[in-house]
DNA sequence: GGTTTGACAGACCAACTAGTTTGTTATTTA
DNA sequence: TAAATAACAAACTAGTTGGTCTGTCAAACC
């Protein structure tokens, strides 16, 4: 199968998955609409239901071979070469704070939109996303476990919950932009975070 | 007008408000319908349109009569009273704590929930959520300048920064806690937060 | 006490939306 | 190369949803 075949079903399946992904990072899986995925790929019904078997089953796809992957490349992945977890910690939030741009301050991160919105609503959404957020905690926790064995990181700080409370003070800036709509609110709420952060070195 | 008159009005539009309230909770703002609301408080298209003009207007009401309200009552009033910011702001958390039960773990914080959800869909929307948001967060970081003033808090804090953090912190483990669906989350980072609030003493 | 107006009831409508069905063509396979 | 099948195209359907319209009755008003 050549890659300039008039039918390339891998691709068309993937176009699906990317144009999916973005709308509902803009609009949310309830605001998503087949008909709008099928009209920004210039596809058709029968394209669609060839590919996938109900809407459903599209933000499942979603979560499982676009949302996990984006995290774990971005976020779980850095964390499993992390030596010193303050310093790696504070060196990626900084590169993060670089690479945001107007529209990711205004869209927040595509994980916890879809975890306020779903997970009281579909059990099977829920189970996903949670797999999806206990990667990331582990991977932090275990970095701090790192540093503890290695005697950077204090050794009454408790890497699980240092984990669970970094994750969530994260995701709470991230989502307190999207009303501000400016970074000012990333900033000062992120000075305070590094604050914390630092105060976990041994 | 009667209490028990068969046509009282403002009832009748509080009842709308109060369930539309709860809707909104449960499935956020673009899972709400009309008519689920009409079937809860066994009314009619006729009442409801007799009071509010759209379902925008609706949503417009929500945030200005009820969730404002609850939101000033519960989280911005206690703050004005404020007198050892780090003393009080845990009680107030640990007060939180115990009257959090299963439903509203799941559900998360109804000024959050609209946030994320709505905010990059509906400008009207965000520009009411926002004014919120800002409420609570001046009476925090007031709340820290007086502690400050009288001693309590380091100097160094920035009042304004702290606010910020703590706000998104608390909404970060909250929402957190909906796809976990268990309180042990909230436990979790609840001791560092905590932690992070009694590092602000003087 | 009659009139006006506010507060509804409920049928109705048009647009939307997920999903189906039937048909067609490219690609693979025997 | 011919048959089988995968990969679509596109019209269609049934149910939903926000919103309208006409009518009715209670309550205020004169």
């Amino acid at each position: 199968m050549s890659a300039t075949a008039l039918r390339n079903p891998d691709l068309t399946r993937q176009r699906i998955l990317d144009v999916a992904f973005e709308e509902i990072l803009l609009k949310g899986y309830q605001g998503l609409r087949v008909d709008q995925v099928l009209k920004i790929t210039a596809l058709t019904k029968g394209a669609f239901y060839h590919h996938f078997s109900s809407k459903q089953a599209l933000g499942h796809a979603v979560i499982d071979e676009v949302l996990k992957p984006w995290i774990v490349d971005k976020w779980v992945k850095p964390l499993k070469q992390f030596n010193d977890p303050v310093k790696d910690l504070i060196e990626m939030l900084t590169v993060a704070r670089q690479e945001i741009n107007m529209t990711e301050l205004h869209t927040g991160c595509p994980l916890n939109n879809l975890t306020q919105e779903m997970s009281p609503l579909d059990e099977s959404f829920r189970v996903r996303i949670t797999a999806i957020w206990q990667l990331w905690h582990d991977a932090l926790s275990a970095a701090f476990e790192r540093g503890q064995a290695s005697g950077l990181i204090r050794q009454d700080v408790i890497p699980n919950n240092v984990a669970r409370f970094l994750i969530a003070a994260m995701e709470g800036i991230i989502g307190q932009c999207k009303c501000y709509m400016n970074d000012t609110a990333f900033d000062e709420a992120g000075a305070c975070l590094k604050d914390y952060i630092e105060s976990l070195s041994a």
